[in-house]
DNA sequence: AGTCGGTTGTGACATTTAGCACAATTTACA
DNA sequence: TGTAAATTGTGCTAAATGTCACAACCGACT
């Protein structure tokens, strides 16, 4: 099965005229980790949907940066979607955290198809819904949590995607998290004396509790 | 012109079948202020559009709380519009704000109605679109300054909307930004000590720089 | 084995934010 | 006018987070 056999299947996309649609005009890419798919402060041209790997959505201020959320296979960045309803300058960052394969729409068939094909419709509200949710759910975290439990919150939702060892720096940790390397090292200190989990050379290994 | 006829021409609802349904289905409701519209965890069955007065739509947990956002006339809630899209409980809580009217349409229609009018489409992604955005904004701003500059953005704010008086107390100002009312009140006279505004009971008068 | 760049640990300290207590002030309204 | 409730001011203290400096450590590569 193909990547655009794949989309078809995982977004329910039936309709044949839909089909040839994005056949027509949509692209097939495959990038290696680290380019950048989007980029604050430029215009968007495309929406990128994942077929495989992975891509990271962040805001950087400084030399301080926090993560928005990660696009996963047969997802897409909702706020390239919400560019090609209106044109507009990212405001976010986007870069590929792995080979990642990607497809590309030019943003003016998006909207239009919409509004023809149930289907499309369907992927693209559920799109914004979902991520407008999650960013709710990380905004309230924010607003109210301390740094400590949005550590463990995050190794724990980390933990669920993989395995108990979570293979990452503390300085992306701080990266993930809006914070500094510092604290993040003292932090998992502490939770290590706790016995919550144990510390590695750019990995972390959790105690099941 | 009756509020239904503010409603069409705002949202240039100019389909007569579309009118039709909307006079149907829609229920036109006064309510005064502080009445609770929304509240979390609770199920959501119809989208609310303000025509009058405004909304203010908070997370809270415990004794704090955060603003998210007001709905202004002729805005919709778009969490009561994801809600449209898939029943689920709100993760908000929503409360007028002064006497405020509101058109409420039952969920039900509202997907359905977005597929098949352009202009209800319109709306109802405009609506996501930018709701996403200003909660973008307002996260970053929560990730990266400090509660001061936060408190100074929202004064700016509030007096873009009506004067250099803004009538507000330290405490609902310390809900609106997530802390508590001592912080608020101690940063405010320092800013006044710098000459940035002057403080009355019960209101702050920005001053032009 | 040696070098180098990135990573981790940590002490000392500064700043920001929060929490408690209580007095003073203002308003609403009985 | 008097009283109660809400609002504001502020000293003191504590906790959380950030910053700087520097040593120790790990792993990739020659």
């Amino acid at each position: 099965m193909n990547e655009f056999e794949i989309l078809f299947e995982a977004l329910k996309i039936t309709e044949p005229i839909l089909q040839k649609e994005i056949l027509t005009h949509g692209v097939l890419e495959k990038y290696p980790k680290g380019v950048f798919v989007v980029e604050q402060d430029k215009y968007i041209k495309w929406l990128a949907i994942v077929i495989q790997g992975s891509v990271r959505v962040w805001q950087e201020e400084e030399d301080r940066e926090i993560l928005l959320y990660y696009v996963n296979p047969l997802e897409t960045c909702s706020l390239s979607l919400a560019a090609t309803f209106k044109d507009y300058k990212s405001l976010v960052h986007a870069r590929t955290e792995n080979n990642t394969t990607l497809i590309k729409i030019p943003v003016r068939f998006v909207k239009q198809w919409s509004f023809e094909y149930q289907s499309w419709f369907r992927f693209t509200t559920q799109s914004f819904i979902t991520s407008y949710e999650d960013l709710l759910v990380s905004y309230k975290s924010l607003a109210f949590k301390r740094i400590g439990e949005r550590l463990y919150d995050y190794l724990i939702y980390s933990k669920e995607l993989s395995e108990n060892k979570i293979h990452i720096s503390h300085k992306a940790l701080a990266n993930e998290l809006g914070t500094t390397r510092e604290v993040i090292s003292r932090l998992l200190k502490q939770m290590e004396e706790e016995g919550r989990l144990k510390l590695h050379f750019k990995m972390i290994e959790l105690i099941n509790s």
